[in-house]
DNA sequence: TGGCTAAACGGACCACTGGTCCGTATAGTG
DNA sequence: CACTATACGGACCAGTGGTCCGTTTAGCCA
């Protein structure tokens, strides 16, 4: 992807992913981490993070597929129950699980994730959601989901959104042991939902 | 709650959240609507704006509870299934069904109001969704649901955030028809749900 | 009807934001 | 070592949410 890179461009990326990262998952509030604050913490130039990152959007989808890259690995090539070999069933499962463990780990980077830049940064068109929603598709097909599996998988997704587990592990008090096996419990079941139509 | 409000401040404070209304719902992207436009499709100045509002968030509170008075009335004084002397269980499926159908309706609007504010507007904090969770929990544990009342009355609001039925309709392009038919299934199913611990 | 005052008005103003631009510096090559 | 493509950085710009205060006016009382 990146053929050449000279060095010190490299290095800046990285500080700057790295700073980023850091403020957002410092501050409750991502609005309050400006293109400034990011790029005085990565000790460069504002110009220079623009220029990697187009705009504040790119940046945030950057952060976004590092902290993910791991998860999206192990989905791909790691042992079951998460990975290829695993069964349908057993696969999503461990997929909403695994999605609403990170999540809970990193509420408020998360949340600045899933909210996104100011513009249109509708989550449902972000490459990374389409893709595991692709996957998780794909899956309640095989696991004999009728033909509304795309939508049996938004709203399997809708059930771990960040600003909803931070609010259950932070306001409400529940632990991530109750949030999580409450899913595992909800995923299972809803796998045996019916929808009309179905032939 | 208002005892005496001058006649011009009472006309302004409406001519401001029609203007409010009408923008949000043109404007695709609610980020787009500035405070500057709102006051001046008003035809107030931007000081009169954030004195009778405080600030974006406040503003956007308020378009949201004018649009949402009407359903609150129907359910707290209706007649069934969306009224109070509806069976619990008929009540959820009717008001998760209503809360679908207005936001179907109502879909750049609601995305802006539940989007809301720049500042941390955490939707699951706001008046109108603590209000409609409660009344949820209560109606789920008199159904019969377990200790985890509170958690699926979450699930069930998860699956009807404005954003992901906008996009359900808008770009996956599926009817509202197919979209409140598969809700209703869902409802009820989620409704047969027994979490780990339920005594 | 004509004051009088508290309430409301409106737009200039402020700090700050995301984003652009271009003169300057440097990494890497032959 | 020189030369050039690449990258740097911060001054700069338009526009934002929010504040402030001098001016206007609604509503009351005589």
């Amino acid at each position: 992807m990146t053929g050449k890179e000279r060095a010190d461009a490299a290095r800046n990326r990285r500080a700057i992913l790295d700073a980023a990262d850091r403020l957002f998952a410092e501050s409750a509030d991502p609005h309050t981490v400006s293109m400034n604050d990011i790029a005085a913490a990565a000790g460069v130039g504002k110009g220079t993070l623009f220029r990697r990152f187009g705009d504040r959007t790119g940046l945030i989808r950057q952060v976004y597929a590092a902290r993910l890259a791991p998860l999206r690995d192990r989905i791909e090539n790691g042992p079951p129950p998460l990975g290829p070999s695993g069964t349908p069933r057993e696969r999503i499962v461990a997929i909403i699980d695994a999605i609403a463990a990170i999540k809970l780990e990193n509420a408020h980077l998360m949340i600045a994730l899933e909210e996104g830049g100011t513009p249109a940064h509708r989550l449902h068109e972000s490459a990374d959601y389409v893709a595991v929603h692709e996957l998780l598709t794909d899956l309640v097909t095989a696991s004999g989901g009728g033909v509304h599996a795309g939508w049996v998988a938004h709203v399997l997704l809708a059930a771990v959104r960040a600003d909803l587990l931070q609010h259950m592990a932070s306001v409400e008090k529940r632990s991530p042991a109750e949030i999580r096996a409450n899913l595992q419990a909800f995923t299972t079941h809803t796998l045996s939902l019916r929808l009309p139509d179905d032939t």
